[in-house]
RNA sequence: CGGGGUAUAGCGCAGUUGGCUAGCGUAUCUGCUUUGGGAGCAGAGGGUCGCAAGUUCGAGUCUUGCUACCCCGACCA
């Protein structure tokens, strides 16, 4: 087979680049920084969208839509939150065009300047919670549960498709509650549908756990995460809930009146997971041929690729293919059936592969003649013949393993790559070669700034779960409640 | 914003000490033969050599300036 893709040993970066344009999911754009989603990388995108969009539905969520554009002042009433987003704020000074005086295109037309400056969306807490301020009067107004679908603009230094874009689309879930307890179990709930998400549709497993002080979103009080380990052993974080506490709620001045007919402050969270999802999918389950996409999230379930030698024989064979592509969706699979005679079957093959398709369907006269069909899987590569009579149950079960062990595979890896350590000479030799290691951490934050200054490794999360005792932090020997994840991370 | 690199056909690249008609692979188009793992042969089309100025009889090649992009840092979902 022609080689299309750098090997990932070769080159982890270049091997993902590669996969990402070669795979048809999205390009660089005229505009740096932003990139081209193509219509394959985009249905995965749908994919994530309905699904994730059912599971907000079923928890009472409903979907608004808030403006792109946030009058400045806005920024400046939350104090961290501005802190951390000013940096990368893109800007809207003007309203009007005109011709260039020397007849050569436009220019800005400076008598057009706005009198508020406009500041494209980096996340919409403060253009929501400037509205949520006239929705919310009483008790009975609450749980406010809002979802939006939207792209967001934050100024990045450097970027890399998917991972880290200039522009990128998000949902970013908004919620206001009269208690605080309310708000954090939201916060929690949101988290465990991500997790729950990430680990049965797209296969990855995650670590549920919280953010340190200096990884927490701007303006909350805790930020929960989920934070996945990549093929190169580095963490992504896949998704995030925030406990805002009521600074919003002061920020904008939003108060309730509660059940004993006093004024408060309502509790809010946010949540949010991006495009970013499908960085994640590429870099936890593909290989040197291409792209793995678990079933549940491959736009395309099975492919059908009919071979034949002439004319006859196509008649023949690509009935048969109508007719298993008919019994499939009739079982709700997505099929795609490629008769086009402008590519030889060997060619598709590579080519879907390279695309993730999970099975892979050819008929030919063969076939035909013997009752059988030829299944390939693309987690395994493996293929086999099966019989054409029943082979619906045959698919959907071979759908379910595929599902299963490209989870299983994935979590091997993560334990495998998972270090329980105490001492810091030895952590900081052996985070060279990637992975999460689980060690003790004294809870202070210039603890945590010195290990990422030597090692470039951050606390990905301090862990929901663990059953581990006390003990002392690596670094200064100070006692430790427990052990938290450190990796270089995305 | 620092350090390094690149810019030649849709994509990936070569082009020597300046030399006359700018080439290779791939993709594209046409025809024939093929079709169970990225087919073969024959032919064809496709270029402001990033932009601007300079040196020269002559510049893809040398000089200067500019611009864009990539990689490594700082910043980040």
């Amino acid at each position: 087979m022609a080689k299309v893709l750098t090997s990932k040993e070769e080159n982890y970066s270049q091997w993902y680049n590669d996969l990402v344009t070669k795979a048809d999911l999205a390009e660089n754009s005229s505009v740096r920084g932003c990139m081209v989603i193509k219509p394959y990388g985009y249905a995965i995108w749908e994919k994530i969208q309905n699904i994730l969009d059912t599971m907000f539905k079923k928890t009472g969520h409903s979907n608004a839509y808030f403006p792109l554009l946030i009058p400045k002042s806005f920024f400046s009433k939350e104090a961290s939150h501005v802190e951390g987003f000013a940096k990368e704020c893109a800007i809207v000074t003007h309203y009007r065009l005109k011709n260039s005086p020397d007849g050569k295109g436009v220019i800005v037309d400076e008598t057009a300047k706005l009198e508020e400056e406009l500041i494209i969306r980096p996340t919409s807490e403060t253009i929501i919670w400037s509205t949520y301020k006239n929705w919310i009067q009483s008790y009975r107004d609450l749980p406010l549960l809002i979802n939006q679908w939207a792209n967001i603009v934050r100024w990045e230094m450097r970027t890399r498709l998917f991972l880290r874009t200039s522009e990128f689309l998000w949902q970013e879930g908004h919620t206001a509650h009269a208690t605080k307890e309310e708000a954090i179990e939201e916060t929690n709930k949101m988290l465990n549908i991500y997790a729950e998400f990430a680990e049965k549709t797209l296969g990855i497993p995650v670590i549920i756990g919280k953010k340190s002080d200096s990884e927490k979103f701007a303006g909350a009080i805790d930020t929960y995460c989920i934070e996945a380990m990549m093929l190169d052993g580095k963490a992504l974080q896949a998704g995030t809930s925030h406990f805002l506490g009521q600074n919003f709620a002061k920020a904008f001045d939003v108060k309730f009146t509660n059940k004993e007919g006093k004024l408060d402050y309502v509790w809010a969270t946010s949540w949010g997971v991006s495009t970013r999802l499908i960085g994640a999918l590429i870099m936890a389950h593909s290989d040197n041929n291409g792209l793995v996409l678990p079933p549940k999230i491959a736009p395309i379930q099975v492919v059908i690729i009919p071979i034949y030698k002439n004319e006859q024989e196509h008649s023949i064979v690509l009935n048969k293919c109508k007719e298993i592509k008919e019994k499939l969706e009739n079982v709700a699979l997505t099929v795609k059936l490629d008769d086009r005679d402008t590519q030889k079957p060997g060619w598709k093959f590579a080519e879907y592969e390279l695309k993730g398709i999970p099975i892979r369907i050819a008929v030919g006269p063969k076939d035909i003649e013997n009752g059988t069909i030829e299944i390939a899987r693309r987690d395994t590569l493996e293929k086999k013949l099966i019989p054409n009579d029943n082979f619906s149950e045959n698919v959907l079960k071979l759908l379910d393993d595929i599902q299963q062990n490209i989870y299983n595979k994935a979590l091997k890896f993560r334990e495998q790559h998972t270090y329980k350590i105490d001492n810091y000479t030895e952590f900081k030799t052996a985070i060279e070669n990637g992975g999460f290691f689980e060690a003790f951490w004294d809870g202070t934050p210039e603890t945590e700034a010195k290990i990422k200054d030597e090692t470039k490794a951050t606390i990905r999360c301090i862990p929901q779960y663990s059953n581990d005792k006390e003990g002392f932090c690596m670094v200064t020997g100070k006692p430790s409640k427990k052990r938290v994840i450190f990796a270089r991370a995305y």
